[in-house]
DNA sequence: CGCGACATGTAAGCAGTTACATGATTAT
DNA sequence: ATAATCATGTAACTGCTTACATGTCGCG
């Protein structure tokens, strides 16, 4: 589905970027809904700018530090609006491996399934805190259409992706817990 | 990490299955956390028998379809359990090609974002219907430890993960219709 | 007899991770 | 100095999907 290529256009129709200042994006921006490593990110510029979606420019500091300034072609604007517009079916659920350890619970003792789950428990809320932390950069909620209004609906989804989570855990527990 | 080898042992821990059962237990069972299609079942099989955690036994019916039968040996139950009692910390989050969407939603129209914001709507309301109304075939909530406890509390958390999912689409919309 | 479900496998390729490899710049 | 961060790349491998390939069984 080459959803990679579609990350990376979406990026560049921002501002032009290093295959770094890619690479750090995922740890930040996209961090709730998508992932890469360098290695796979800079074979598929590479890729990109053969296929003519995007153009480099090398720059060179005083001393002799390479970077290369990617930019969006116009070709690759329009294929990523394409693909941006297109309705697609929603996703088949995705992979989750503490429910599957869930599934298979009766081989684990009570006493221990409590501790995983409080183990898990604490991690999700954690995390939920810290997401929630996050929304006091946004001083009054973005309107649809602007800059920040992305940033802000994914992270509310993060936030309450967390949360469903949380109450499903606590529901688990609750269940180890009674009588 | 080899999960699709702890699901097939896990599996196998119940009652000895063919391969093509453990593949329809991916579309039944298993739907909610893992997937796995069966020319990736049938190899990893292969495997298992290789490294001695399961066995299996040839049935022929008096015609002359065969089929294998896998039973998980000491070894492999030893492994299993060994891998489904320890402590794993809280995965990174679920990629979502929906969401990078909305992230990316400003090079959408409002009208076309609306037009896409009700069709996953739709797709989620319908598959949390069919999730609760799954839930009828537990006459009560089955105590932790039994056979089916594990069935309905991937249930429970499988439906309280679309009710998040349909809050954030509602709250995307909201955005979107107001004023 | 034909269709859908049962049943098992392999091959090619894409997506993603881990490890290998190198070097510059900046802050301590 | 040295450690962290900036910066870019390749190689090997694992995981997973799509397509190719074959044959049986039960139902209508």
């Amino acid at each position: 589905m080459r959803t990679l290529k579609y990350v990376i256009l979406g990026l560049l129709m921002n501002k032009p970027m290093s295959g770094y200042d890619i690479y750090k994006e995922f740890e930040e921006a996209l961090v709730e809904f998508w992932s890469a490593k360098h290695s796979q990110i800079y074979p598929e510029l590479k890729k990109l700018v053969k296929e003519g979606l995007i153009e480099y420019e090398t720059q060179v500091t005083e001393g002799k530090m390479v970077k290369k300034l990617y930019t969006i072609t116009e070709e690759g604007k329009k294929d990523f609006i394409i693909w941006l517009n297109s309705d697609v079916p929603m996703e088949s659920t995705p992979k989750d491996v503490f429910r599957l350890r869930m599934y298979f619970s009766k081989n684990i003792s009570k006493e221990h399934m409590v501790e995983l789950l409080e183990s898990q428990l604490m991690q999700h809320r954690d995390r939920r805190q810290y997401l929630i932390k996050s929304t006091v950069k946004f001083e009054e909620k973005p309107q649809p259409g602007t800059d920040s209004f992305g940033d802000y609906i994914v992270l509310q989804g993060a936030i309450l992706r967390e949360k469903s989570y949380i109450d499903w855990l606590e529901l688990a527990l609750s269940y180890y817990k009674e009588r």
